[in-house]
DNA sequence: TATTGTTATACTCTATAACTATA
DNA sequence: TATAGTTATAGAGTATAACAATA
Protein backbone atom coordinates (compact mmCIF):
# COMPACT_ATOMS: atom_id res chain seq x y z
CA UNK A 1 0.00 0.00 0.00
CA UNK A 2 2.43 2.53 -0.95
CA UNK A 3 0.79 5.35 -2.34
CA UNK A 4 1.59 6.16 -5.98
CA UNK A 5 -2.01 7.74 -6.80
CA UNK A 6 -2.40 10.54 -4.17
CA UNK A 7 -5.62 11.72 -5.25
CA UNK A 8 -6.25 14.94 -2.91
CA UNK A 9 -4.78 15.91 0.49
CA UNK A 10 -7.45 17.77 2.47
CA UNK A 11 -5.86 20.75 2.08
CA UNK A 12 -5.80 20.21 -1.58
CA UNK A 13 -9.85 19.64 -1.30
CA UNK A 14 -10.24 22.21 0.70
CA UNK A 15 -8.76 24.68 -1.82
CA UNK A 16 -10.42 23.09 -5.31
CA UNK A 17 -14.19 23.46 -3.21
CA UNK A 18 -13.16 26.83 -2.48
CA UNK A 19 -12.40 27.93 -5.54
CA UNK A 20 -15.21 26.28 -7.16
CA UNK A 21 -17.62 28.17 -4.54
CA UNK A 22 -15.93 31.37 -4.96
CA UNK A 23 -15.86 31.50 -9.03
CA UNK A 24 -19.58 30.04 -9.40
CA UNK A 25 -20.90 32.72 -6.06
CA UNK A 26 -18.87 35.33 -8.25
CA UNK A 27 -19.91 34.44 -11.84
CA UNK A 28 -23.95 34.49 -10.51
CA UNK A 29 -24.02 37.63 -8.86
CA UNK A 30 -21.68 39.49 -11.90
CA UNK A 31 -24.14 37.93 -14.66
CA UNK A 32 -27.36 38.66 -12.20
CA UNK A 33 -25.85 42.37 -12.86
CA UNK A 34 -25.02 42.24 -16.48
CA UNK A 35 -28.36 41.11 -17.30
CA UNK A 36 -30.39 43.11 -15.02
CA UNK A 37 -28.28 46.74 -15.69
CA UNK A 38 -27.71 45.40 -20.03
CA UNK A 39 -29.88 42.39 -20.27
CA UNK A 40 -26.51 40.75 -20.89
CA UNK A 41 -25.56 37.08 -20.54
CA UNK A 42 -21.72 36.78 -19.08
CA UNK A 43 -20.96 35.29 -22.51
CA UNK A 44 -22.22 37.92 -24.61
CA UNK A 45 -20.89 40.21 -21.95
CA UNK A 46 -17.37 38.70 -22.62
CA UNK A 47 -17.64 38.49 -26.62
CA UNK A 48 -18.56 42.56 -26.52
CA UNK A 49 -15.71 43.24 -23.83
CA UNK A 50 -13.43 41.14 -25.95
CA UNK A 51 -14.17 43.80 -29.35
CA UNK A 52 -14.08 46.75 -27.56
CA UNK A 53 -10.66 46.10 -26.23
CA UNK A 54 -9.70 44.86 -29.84
CA UNK A 55 -7.52 47.16 -32.64
CA UNK A 56 -10.35 48.24 -34.58
CA UNK A 57 -13.38 47.25 -32.64
CA UNK A 58 -13.20 43.84 -35.06
CA UNK A 59 -12.18 40.09 -34.59
CA UNK A 60 -12.77 37.36 -37.06
CA UNK A 61 -15.51 35.11 -35.43
CA UNK A 62 -12.89 32.42 -35.41
CA UNK A 63 -10.82 34.58 -33.17
CA UNK A 64 -13.58 35.33 -31.22
CA UNK A 65 -14.22 31.78 -30.76
CA UNK A 66 -10.85 30.48 -29.78
CA UNK A 67 -11.02 33.79 -27.11
CA UNK A 68 -14.43 33.10 -25.37
CA UNK A 69 -14.44 29.32 -25.29
CA UNK A 70 -16.99 27.46 -27.05
CA UNK A 71 -18.56 25.93 -30.07
CA UNK A 72 -18.39 27.71 -33.40
CA UNK A 73 -22.69 27.43 -33.59
CA UNK A 74 -22.95 28.93 -30.38
CA UNK A 75 -21.20 31.78 -31.29
CA UNK A 76 -23.20 32.20 -34.19
CA UNK A 77 -26.22 32.00 -32.20
CA UNK A 78 -24.89 34.68 -29.37
CA UNK A 79 -24.01 36.85 -32.70
CA UNK A 80 -27.06 36.68 -33.95
CA UNK A 81 -28.40 37.74 -30.96
CA UNK A 82 -25.85 40.56 -30.58
CA UNK A 83 -26.46 41.73 -34.09
CA UNK A 84 -30.31 41.82 -33.80
CA UNK A 85 -29.68 44.23 -31.51
CA UNK A 86 -27.62 46.50 -33.24
CA UNK A 87 -24.55 45.89 -30.69
CA UNK A 88 -22.39 44.42 -33.68
CA UNK A 89 -22.32 44.00 -37.22
CA UNK A 90 -20.86 41.68 -39.25
CA UNK A 91 -19.29 41.71 -42.79
CA UNK A 92 -17.45 39.41 -45.16
CA UNK A 93 -12.90 39.78 -44.73
CA UNK A 94 -11.72 41.30 -47.97
CA UNK A 95 -8.87 39.28 -47.61
CA UNK A 96 -10.56 35.86 -47.17
CA UNK A 97 -14.35 35.37 -48.53
CA UNK A 98 -14.87 32.62 -46.14
CA UNK A 99 -14.20 34.49 -43.22
CA UNK A 100 -16.78 36.88 -41.15
CA UNK A 101 -15.50 40.11 -39.56
CA UNK A 102 -17.10 40.98 -36.73
CA UNK A 103 -16.80 44.75 -35.64
CA UNK A 104 -18.45 46.38 -31.77
CA UNK A 105 -21.44 49.33 -32.89
CA UNK A 106 -20.76 52.31 -31.36
CA UNK A 107 -24.39 51.26 -29.40
CA UNK A 108 -22.38 48.26 -28.47
CA UNK A 109 -19.92 50.42 -26.88
CA UNK A 110 -22.03 52.57 -24.87
CA UNK A 111 -23.71 49.28 -23.62
CA UNK A 112 -20.08 48.16 -22.30
CA UNK A 113 -19.61 51.58 -21.02
CA UNK A 114 -22.47 51.65 -19.34
CA UNK A 115 -22.40 48.52 -17.51
CA UNK A 116 -18.73 48.09 -17.04
CA UNK A 117 -18.62 50.03 -13.64
CA UNK A 118 -21.30 48.09 -12.22
CA UNK A 119 -19.66 44.90 -13.15
CA UNK A 120 -16.31 46.17 -12.23
CA UNK A 121 -17.95 47.33 -8.48
CA UNK A 122 -19.74 43.88 -7.90
CA UNK A 123 -16.34 41.91 -8.18
CA UNK A 124 -14.35 44.81 -6.51
CA UNK A 125 -17.36 44.41 -3.73
CA UNK A 126 -16.79 40.08 -3.43
CA UNK A 127 -13.71 39.39 -4.31
CA UNK A 128 -11.59 42.11 -3.39
CA UNK A 129 -12.94 44.04 -0.82
CA UNK A 130 -11.87 42.65 2.29
CA UNK A 131 -8.33 41.57 0.50
CA UNK A 132 -5.23 42.79 2.00
CA UNK A 133 -2.48 43.79 -0.80
CA UNK A 134 -0.35 41.18 -0.24
CA UNK A 135 -3.45 37.86 -0.84
CA UNK A 136 -4.36 39.92 -4.26
CA UNK A 137 -0.59 39.07 -5.50
CA UNK A 138 -0.22 36.38 -4.57
CA UNK A 139 -3.58 35.01 -5.69
CA UNK A 140 -2.35 36.80 -9.13
CA UNK A 141 0.79 35.34 -9.39
CA UNK A 142 -0.34 31.85 -8.31
CA UNK A 143 -4.11 31.50 -10.21
CA UNK A 144 -1.68 32.43 -13.17
CA UNK A 145 0.69 29.86 -13.13
CA UNK A 146 -2.25 27.86 -13.08
CA UNK A 147 -3.49 28.99 -16.48
CA UNK A 148 -0.49 28.79 -17.91
CA UNK A 149 -0.23 25.26 -16.79
CA UNK A 150 -3.32 24.79 -17.44
CA UNK A 151 -3.09 25.66 -20.68
CA UNK A 152 0.19 24.00 -21.86
CA UNK A 153 -2.51 20.87 -21.98
CA UNK A 154 -5.25 22.22 -23.75
CA UNK A 155 -8.54 20.41 -22.43
CA UNK A 156 -10.71 21.99 -24.73
CA UNK A 157 -9.48 23.77 -27.59
CA UNK A 158 -7.59 20.43 -28.36
CA UNK A 159 -11.02 19.02 -30.14
CA UNK A 160 -12.53 22.42 -31.39
CA UNK A 161 -12.44 21.24 -34.43
CA UNK A 162 -8.83 21.47 -36.18
CA UNK A 163 -7.04 19.04 -34.50
CA UNK A 164 -3.87 19.64 -36.50
CA UNK A 165 -0.45 18.74 -35.18
CA UNK A 166 -0.82 15.79 -37.46
CA UNK A 167 1.97 14.25 -35.79
CA UNK A 168 3.23 12.43 -39.11
CA UNK B 1 -4.29 57.23 -2.48
CA UNK B 2 -8.14 58.23 -1.49
CA UNK B 3 -9.83 56.41 -3.73
CA UNK B 4 -13.82 56.76 -3.91
CA UNK B 5 -14.10 54.83 -6.79
CA UNK B 6 -11.37 52.67 -7.41
CA UNK B 7 -12.53 50.42 -10.15
CA UNK B 8 -10.23 47.63 -10.33
CA UNK B 9 -6.08 48.03 -11.15
CA UNK B 10 -4.73 45.84 -13.04
CA UNK B 11 -3.00 43.71 -10.54
CA UNK B 12 -6.81 42.94 -9.65
CA UNK B 13 -8.16 42.96 -13.28
CA UNK B 14 -5.21 40.21 -14.06
CA UNK B 15 -6.39 38.15 -11.05
CA UNK B 16 -10.27 38.15 -11.55
CA UNK B 17 -9.77 37.01 -15.12
CA UNK B 18 -7.28 34.29 -14.24
CA UNK B 19 -10.14 33.38 -11.82
CA UNK B 20 -12.57 32.85 -14.08
CA UNK B 21 -10.49 31.76 -16.50
CA UNK B 22 -8.72 28.98 -14.08
CA UNK B 23 -12.31 27.82 -12.87
CA UNK B 24 -13.52 27.59 -16.34
CA UNK B 25 -11.20 25.54 -17.78
CA UNK B 26 -11.52 23.58 -14.24
CA UNK B 27 -15.06 22.65 -14.44
CA UNK B 28 -15.17 22.14 -17.88
CA UNK B 29 -12.48 19.48 -17.92
CA UNK B 30 -13.90 17.64 -14.77
CA UNK B 31 -17.47 17.87 -16.40
CA UNK B 32 -16.58 16.32 -19.37
CA UNK B 33 -15.17 13.35 -17.56
CA UNK B 34 -18.20 12.79 -15.00
CA UNK B 35 -20.65 12.52 -17.93
CA UNK B 36 -17.94 10.57 -19.78
CA UNK B 37 -17.67 8.37 -16.61
CA UNK B 38 -20.91 8.45 -15.09
CA UNK B 39 -23.31 10.21 -17.00
CA UNK B 40 -23.77 12.89 -14.61
CA UNK B 41 -23.15 16.76 -15.07
CA UNK B 42 -21.82 18.64 -12.09
CA UNK B 43 -24.62 19.45 -10.38
CA UNK B 44 -25.66 15.88 -10.05
CA UNK B 45 -22.45 14.50 -8.99
CA UNK B 46 -22.09 17.57 -6.10
CA UNK B 47 -26.06 16.23 -5.20
CA UNK B 48 -24.86 12.80 -4.93
CA UNK B 49 -21.37 13.68 -3.29
CA UNK B 50 -23.23 15.90 -0.61
CA UNK B 51 -25.05 13.05 0.09
CA UNK B 52 -22.59 10.26 0.58
CA UNK B 53 -21.03 12.90 3.25
CA UNK B 54 -23.83 13.37 4.96
CA UNK B 55 -24.76 11.97 8.23
CA UNK B 56 -26.74 8.85 7.01
CA UNK B 57 -26.67 9.76 3.53
CA UNK B 58 -29.64 11.59 3.98
CA UNK B 59 -31.09 15.31 3.64
CA UNK B 60 -34.00 17.09 3.38
CA UNK B 61 -34.68 18.61 -0.30
CA UNK B 62 -33.97 22.08 1.39
CA UNK B 63 -30.69 21.52 3.03
CA UNK B 64 -29.29 19.88 -0.73
CA UNK B 65 -31.25 22.89 -2.27
CA UNK B 66 -29.32 25.08 0.35
CA UNK B 67 -25.88 23.55 0.18
CA UNK B 68 -25.64 22.97 -3.92
CA UNK B 69 -26.85 26.57 -4.87
CA UNK B 70 -29.95 26.60 -7.01
CA UNK B 71 -33.60 26.84 -7.44
CA UNK B 72 -36.16 24.53 -5.74
CA UNK B 73 -37.78 23.72 -9.30
CA UNK B 74 -34.16 22.82 -10.36
CA UNK B 75 -33.44 20.79 -7.77
CA UNK B 76 -36.51 18.39 -7.94
CA UNK B 77 -35.83 18.10 -11.68
CA UNK B 78 -32.70 16.95 -10.77
CA UNK B 79 -33.30 15.00 -7.80
CA UNK B 80 -36.33 13.17 -10.73
CA UNK B 81 -33.07 12.35 -12.87
CA UNK B 82 -31.54 11.08 -10.21
CA UNK B 83 -34.36 8.84 -8.33
CA UNK B 84 -35.35 7.70 -11.83
CA UNK B 85 -31.86 6.44 -12.17
CA UNK B 86 -31.97 4.63 -8.38
CA UNK B 87 -28.82 6.45 -6.88
CA UNK B 88 -31.18 8.17 -4.67
CA UNK B 89 -34.63 7.56 -2.85
CA UNK B 90 -37.24 10.19 -1.59
CA UNK B 91 -39.25 9.66 1.35
CA UNK B 92 -41.30 11.93 3.45
CA UNK B 93 -39.82 13.03 6.65
CA UNK B 94 -41.73 11.34 10.00
CA UNK B 95 -40.84 14.61 11.60
CA UNK B 96 -42.29 17.05 9.04
CA UNK B 97 -44.91 15.76 6.89
CA UNK B 98 -44.05 18.63 4.61
CA UNK B 99 -40.48 17.88 4.16
CA UNK B 100 -38.99 15.33 1.85
CA UNK B 101 -35.99 13.04 2.63
CA UNK B 102 -33.55 12.31 0.04
CA UNK B 103 -31.48 8.82 0.55
CA UNK B 104 -28.16 7.93 -1.75
CA UNK B 105 -29.13 4.42 -2.53
CA UNK B 106 -25.91 1.78 -2.28
CA UNK B 107 -25.95 2.59 -6.33
CA UNK B 108 -25.63 6.09 -6.07
CA UNK B 109 -22.71 5.60 -3.58
CA UNK B 110 -20.91 2.82 -6.32
CA UNK B 111 -21.26 5.39 -8.89
CA UNK B 112 -19.47 8.55 -6.89
CA UNK B 113 -17.10 5.57 -5.54
CA UNK B 114 -16.54 4.50 -9.30
CA UNK B 115 -16.41 8.11 -10.90
CA UNK B 116 -14.36 10.19 -7.40
CA UNK B 117 -11.31 8.69 -7.99
CA UNK B 118 -10.99 9.95 -11.50
CA UNK B 119 -12.34 13.05 -10.69
CA UNK B 120 -9.69 13.57 -8.23
CA UNK B 121 -7.12 13.22 -10.40
CA UNK B 122 -8.65 15.44 -13.20
CA UNK B 123 -8.42 18.30 -10.36
CA UNK B 124 -4.84 16.94 -9.02
CA UNK B 125 -3.16 17.32 -12.47
CA UNK B 126 -4.41 20.61 -13.96
CA UNK B 127 -4.97 22.40 -10.37
CA UNK B 128 -2.24 21.13 -8.57
CA UNK B 129 0.21 18.96 -10.07
CA UNK B 130 3.02 21.94 -10.74
CA UNK B 131 1.47 24.38 -7.59
CA UNK B 132 4.56 23.61 -5.00
CA UNK B 133 3.38 23.42 -1.62
CA UNK B 134 3.21 27.55 0.31
CA UNK B 135 0.81 28.09 -3.13
CA UNK B 136 -1.46 25.87 -2.15
CA UNK B 137 -1.41 26.87 1.31
CA UNK B 138 -1.79 30.25 0.22
CA UNK B 139 -4.11 29.40 -2.10
CA UNK B 140 -6.54 27.61 0.07
CA UNK B 141 -6.06 30.65 3.13
CA UNK B 142 -7.18 33.38 0.56
CA UNK B 143 -9.85 31.67 -1.04
CA UNK B 144 -11.46 30.45 2.09
CA UNK B 145 -11.37 33.79 3.55
CA UNK B 146 -12.98 35.56 0.44
CA UNK B 147 -15.63 32.38 0.31
CA UNK B 148 -16.05 33.55 3.94
CA UNK B 149 -16.29 37.54 3.30
CA UNK B 150 -19.14 36.43 0.01
CA UNK B 151 -21.32 34.47 2.64
CA UNK B 152 -21.35 36.87 4.52
CA UNK B 153 -23.26 38.59 2.75
CA UNK B 154 -25.53 36.69 1.02
CA UNK B 155 -25.19 37.38 -2.87
CA UNK B 156 -27.81 34.53 -3.68
CA UNK B 157 -29.39 32.48 -0.57
CA UNK B 158 -30.83 35.91 0.14
CA UNK B 159 -33.93 35.71 -2.09
CA UNK B 160 -34.32 32.37 -3.11
CA UNK B 161 -37.71 32.44 -2.28
CA UNK B 162 -38.39 34.14 1.22
CA UNK B 163 -37.21 36.91 2.17
CA UNK B 164 -40.40 39.14 0.64
CA UNK B 165 -39.34 41.67 3.01
CA UNK B 166 -42.33 43.86 1.89
CA UNK B 167 -41.05 47.56 2.04
CA UNK B 168 -44.62 48.79 2.87
C1' DT C 1 -50.05 32.82 6.92
C1' DA C 2 -45.57 30.67 6.03
C1' DT C 3 -43.04 26.78 4.49
C1' DT C 4 -41.99 22.48 1.74
C1' DG C 5 -41.97 20.50 -2.39
C1' DT C 6 -43.91 19.53 -7.13
C1' DT C 7 -45.57 20.65 -11.63
C1' DA C 8 -46.41 23.15 -15.89
C1' DT C 9 -44.49 25.99 -18.90
C1' DA C 10 -41.62 28.67 -21.46
C1' DC C 11 -37.15 29.97 -22.59
C1' DT C 12 -32.04 30.06 -23.01
C1' DC C 13 -28.23 27.88 -24.15
C1' DT C 14 -25.30 24.34 -26.13
C1' DA C 15 -23.68 20.72 -29.05
C1' DT C 16 -23.84 17.77 -33.23
C1' DA C 17 -24.13 17.16 -37.80
C1' DA C 18 -25.25 18.51 -42.31
C1' DC C 19 -24.59 22.13 -45.40
C1' DT C 20 -22.52 26.09 -48.40
C1' DA C 21 -18.69 28.67 -49.83
C1' DT C 22 -14.20 29.71 -50.34
C1' DA C 23 -8.88 28.45 -50.10
C1' DT D 1 -9.10 18.34 -49.12
C1' DA D 2 -9.33 21.66 -45.35
C1' DT D 3 -11.23 25.76 -43.41
C1' DA D 4 -14.97 29.46 -42.16
C1' DG D 5 -19.31 30.02 -40.97
C1' DT D 6 -24.40 29.01 -40.83
C1' DT D 7 -28.44 26.32 -40.01
C1' DA D 8 -31.48 22.75 -38.38
C1' DT D 9 -32.43 20.19 -34.75
C1' DA D 10 -32.67 18.22 -30.57
C1' DG D 11 -31.72 18.03 -25.77
C1' DA D 12 -30.35 19.63 -21.15
C1' DG D 13 -31.02 22.84 -17.81
C1' DT D 14 -33.16 26.74 -15.51
C1' DA D 15 -36.43 29.95 -13.67
C1' DT D 16 -41.13 31.53 -12.69
C1' DA D 17 -45.46 30.99 -11.17
C1' DA D 18 -49.27 28.37 -9.80
C1' DC D 19 -50.37 24.67 -6.95
C1' DA D 20 -51.23 21.23 -2.91
C1' DA D 21 -50.20 19.90 1.54
C1' DT D 22 -48.60 20.63 6.08
C1' DA D 23 -47.06 23.70 10.10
Amino acid sequence: MSDPKPGLNSEQLGAYFALMEVSSLLQYAVDEHLRAEGDLSYVQFQILARLVDAPEGRLRMTDLADGVVYSRSGLTYQAGLLDKRGLISRSPSPDDERSVIVTVTDAGRELIAHVLPGHVDRVHQLLFESMPGEDLTALGAILGRVRDHMRAAPPRSAKPRAARNRTS
